[in-house]
RNA sequence: GGGCGGUUAGCUCAGUGGUAGAGCACCGGCUUUACACGCCGGGUGUCACAGGUUCAAGUCCUGUACCGCCCA
């Protein structure tokens, strides 16, 4: 009596969440320190909790995931530490937009009560984040879970701080920084994003003191001129060179700017003058530094002119600049205005037009920091894959600025710092200090640190830092960093910046940079555009695993991933075929079936072959996956599970399996090795689906332990590698003669319409004692797969005239279909074929009479070419024959 | 402006200098008791374009066009 145990169709709505359960349940996922095996490490840079997790996220969870679970059944102690981001600026902008739809502000509810309001915001979506992953199948420790204001990480983070500030690394002062006027704070360079705007390129005049004449300045933003202290020109510039040193009279406010030469000012642009405006422009800052010139500062916080900007005071800066435009043209004093392409900073968080300003804030010193970070990739201590990232890395991290790292939130790492009230000390500390040294109270600085300050800390804070902890000791520097190309700047350059400074060693041996998930057609995915996937819908629909699937045979490198039905689609129907191809195994077995090993060279060709087959295959996925080649991994699987095992495999040993007695425990046996090998092989990429259906295969009782020893699963049974005693080139050989026999078959069949139904006769001629000797053996599966009621091997087949000749290599395969046949038609067909097989033979034959192309192409080409012509000629010879006899 | 990547079948993409491939879509035929999310058969192509290197180029080099990303 057979039995049935899969239900007719894969259930994953009820399957996912009982094996991600149960693998919790047994600690599967857990790190074990103890345990003497070989540690694998990540510690990815975690989501935020800014809400839930999107497609890329997915992505970012299955490809390391793979990698996991694969070193896992490689018997790795690994630990993959979960965890979430404050990400500060941005969860505090979620929660301010709640708030204004109740129609209030932060500062309604003061600083105690917006914190209490973000951390209950946080909390949510770290819930709805962490049932993402389980849901995604992450096989992440949760006993280890992590959160950046975590006591302790918060604690590593004032340690880091008080450490650089003694350094002289961490400085406080009064320098150029972007604003964001909205979100009323300093960004770091990486939080504003350029957009190329077409705007106006403005022409002014301004004048000299004490004589006639003007030079003419351009700019894009005139409301900036009332902040000029001083026009500058190149030094080598012929038109300006002579002015130098004379001064000029500020249209509006009549301020004196003197002319001044500085190699930085590009003679090309506009007039080859230019305003200068220290308080407002990050180039001319520092031209300003460089001239010892004064700063004005014209626009304020809030984004409105100050005081200083005299008749504008007040006035937003676009209204000032149409403001400050019509009292020039009135004056005469703008000349010109041209439409002008330029790059225009946002805020990365709300697009907010960033406006620099000067104000007094915190910086890292990145020199010092940023050197030992470049050269550690320089020297191979840290690898990119792709290796091209490298260059990326090199020029942002050569080109890096000091880092504004205070920010003006109410969300995040308050920094320790404590200014006197009495006196200007200032107190940077680890834990708050009583009082001033003077005796005076102190206040704490009222800003919090820029988010990526603790990301950079990430990979040995959670793992206990500054505590010398077990793990620690253990799982740093961590193996394997994954994410994406965005995160590069903000993450992975601090860590290895941070790593290298407080880790004594590299965070991270191998970079992994992933691709960007974009729609079907290549679109960029964005709420806008309405293209938006949802992941958690998207596997509601099709399961985790056919999700999974997609991504990872998508995952090649360096390309941007399409999510295209078609693929989704795709991987879908692949799931539904291992789980029918399972049904029909375990529908095999009988009640109490023990698990007994294949023989170790069965006689039975089909079972060599599969061996061989699958053997190969556990060699070229643990390839792949040693390379990062996600997609490859994921195609061989596909290819070998649905072509060669579930269309030729099963197929051929039906008729075995129902057999009783040795014939069919062989067949059983190696049935199930293949399906259990693939099984595993699989599982890194699909782990719900082949998890659920393993548990039903019958086991060794070895296989899959636990850590404690009381269940099995396939999370921890070992992943295959190839051996050598199941390698068999001859069977693969004389498989793929059987093979082609079958379809030539199987075309015939097809193109002259015999019913399925229909059994036939063959007659194969020519076969020399080695074929013969095969298909011999395989005559039972030719009858089978090819619909025959008969095969006959005879030297010489007497020509019939409504009999179809097929060549397959030295073989002709003889079909006789009286009644069905068309003489002319089949005459045209073998036409077809002879002309194909002559233009083939043709080019090779070339080749051969070139004598540089035996003198020069390897000697392995030309005896191939030289083979496969002998093969070419015989075929066209047959071909032609046939052709004589059908025509006649 | 600088850097990087891409252009291969209708769509989404692999491709190691040596006879152009996969998935989906499409066409024809099938209730072959694991699977119609299936089975059998079918490739539908100027490998963006122009030069070059080579016995041999989708693959290497140079340039052009278009698309995209990052940085300024």
């Amino acid at each position: 009596m057979p039995k049935v145990l899969l239900s007719k169709t894969f259930e994953h709505r009820q399957v996912d969440p009982k094996w991600y359960a149960f693998w919790e349940s047994i600690g599967a996922f857990r790190a074990m320190p103890e345990s003497g095996r070989p540690p694998f490490s990540m510690v990815l840079p975690p989501p935020n909790v800014t809400g839930q997790l999107h497609i890329g996220h997915a992505l970012n969870q299955t490809l390391p995931d793979i990698i996991a679970r694969w070193r896992r059944m490689h018997g790795d102690d690994v630990l993959w530490l979960p965890g979430t981001d404050h990400a500060g600026i941005a969860t505090q902008n979620v929660v301010e937009g709640q708030l204004a739809a109740e129609g209030k502000s932060r500062h309604d509810l003061g600083r105690e009560a917006f914190e209490e309001r973000v951390w209950a915001w946080a909390r949510k979506s770290k819930a709805t984040i962490i049932t993402q992953m389980r849901t995604l199948g992450s096989s992440v420790d949760w006993s280890r879970e992590r959160f950046t204001l975590d006591q302790n990480l918060s604690r590593a983070v004032r340690r880091v701080f008080v450490a650089l500030y003694k350094e002289g690394l961490i400085y406080r002062g009064k320098y150029i920084v972007n604003w964001c006027s909205r979100c009323r704070t300093a960004l770091s360079d990486l939080e504003v994003v350029h957009r190329n705007t077409t705007g106006k390129l403005y022409y002014i005049q301004y004048r000299y003191v004490g004589r006639d004449g003007a030079v003419t300045v351009a700019t894009t933003r005139p409301e900036t001129m009332l902040g000029d202290v001083a026009v500058a020109v190149h030094p080598d510039d012929e038109r300006y060179r002579s002015e130098v040193g004379s001064c000029l009279r500020l249209p509006l406010l009549d301020r004196e700017l003197p002319i001044i030469a500085d190699a930085v000012v590009d003679q090309e642009f506009g007039t080859g003058a230019v305003k200068v405006t220290p308080a407002h422009d990050p180039n001319d800052f520092a031209i300003g530094q460089r001239h010892d010139l004064p700063q004005v500062s014209v626009i304020n916080e809030d984004g409105r002119m100050t005081d200083t900007a005299g008749p504008f005071t007040g006035l937003k800066v676009l209204e000032a600049r149409g403001a400050v435009l019509d009292r020039l043209e009135r004056e005469g004093a703008l000349i010109e205005v041209k439409d002008h392409e330029h790059a225009v900073g946002h805020c990365q968080r709300c697009s907010t037009v960033v406006e620099p300003l000067v104000s007094t804030q915190w910086f890292v010193r990145i020199g010092p920091l940023a050197k030992p970070a470049i050269d550690v990739v320089r020297e191979g201590k840290i690898t990119f894959i792709p290796e091209n990232w490298t260059k990326t890395y090199f020029e942002w991290m050569s080109n890096i600025h000091d880092w504004c790292i205070s920010r003006q939130l109410w969300w995040g790492h308050r920094i320790p710092a404590w200014y006197c009230n009495s006196c200007d000390q200032i107190v940077v500390a680890e834990e708050a200090p009583g009082m001033c040294e003077c005796g005076g109270s102190l206040r704490q600085d009222t800003d919090v640190l820029d988010t990526w300050f603790s990301s950079g800390l990430w990979p040995f804070s959670t793992m206990g830092w500054p505590d010398r902890t077990v793990d620690l000791e253990r799982y740093y520097p961590t193996t394997l960093m994954l994410t994406g190309l965005d995160i590069i700047f903000f993450w992975v350059a601090r860590m290895i910046m941070f790593g290298l400074k407080f880790g004594q060693e590299v965070p991270f041996k191998t970079v992994y940079i992933t691709s960007l998930v974009r729609d079907a057609h290549g679109q960029k995915m964005s709420k806008s555009k309405g293209n938006v996937v949802n992941p958690l819908e998207l596997m509601d629909e099709i399961g985790a695993d056919a999700l999974r699937f997609t991504l990872t045979a998508l995952a090649s490198p360096s390309m941007d991933i399409s999510l295209s039905e078609g693929r989704l689609r795709g991987s879908r129907q692949f799931i539904n075929k291992l789980w029918n191809a399972s049904r029909f195994v375990l529908m095999q077995l009988q009640e109490g079936e023990v698990r007994s090993n294949p023989p170790a060279r069965p006689s039975e060709l089909v079972h060599r072959w599969i061996l061989h087959r699958v053997n190969e295959l556990s060699a070229e996925v643990g390839e792949a996956l040693e390379t990062f080649r996600f997609d490859v991994a994921a195609d061989r699987l596909y290819h070998f599970f649905w072509h060669e095992y579930a269309d030729w495999y099963i197929e051929l040993v039906k008729p075995s399996l129902q057999e009783t007695g040795p014939e069919r425990e062989i067949a059983i046996s190696v049935l199930l090795e293949v399906h259990d090998r693939t099984l595993r092989l699989l599982h890194p990429i699909i782990p719900f689906i082949t998890e659920e259906v393993w548990q039903q295969l019958p086991q060794r009782p070895g296989d899959g332990r636990s850590h404690d020893g009381q269940h099995q699963t396939l999370t921890l049974a070992a992943f295959p590698g190839p051996e050598a005693k199941w390698k068999d080139d001859a069977a693969a050989a004389e498989m793929t003669l059987i093979q082609e026999v079958i379809t030539a078959i199987r075309i015939v069949r097809a193109e002259w319409g015999v019913p399925p139904a229909r059994k036939i006769r063959v007659f194969i001629e020519g076969a020399d004692e080695l074929s013969q000797r095969i298909l011999d053996g395989c005559e039972a599966h030719l009858v089978r797969l090819a619909g025959l009621d008969e095969v006959e091997f005879q030297d010489r087949v007497k020509r019939h005239p409504e009999t179809v000749v097929r060549v397959v290599r030295d073989l002709q395969v003889h079909v006789p279909l009286a009644g069905i046949v068309n003489r002319q038609d089949e005459a045209n067909r073998v036409a077809k074929e002879l002309l194909k097989i002559e233009k083939q033979h043709a080019a090779d034959q070339n080749k051969l009479a070139n004598p540089k192309f035996r003198e020069r192409a390897a000697p392995e080409v030309v005896a191939d070419t030289e083979a496969r012509v002998q093969g070419l000629i015989k075929q066209r010879d047959k071909l032609k024959r046939l052709l004589e006899e059908l025509s006649r």
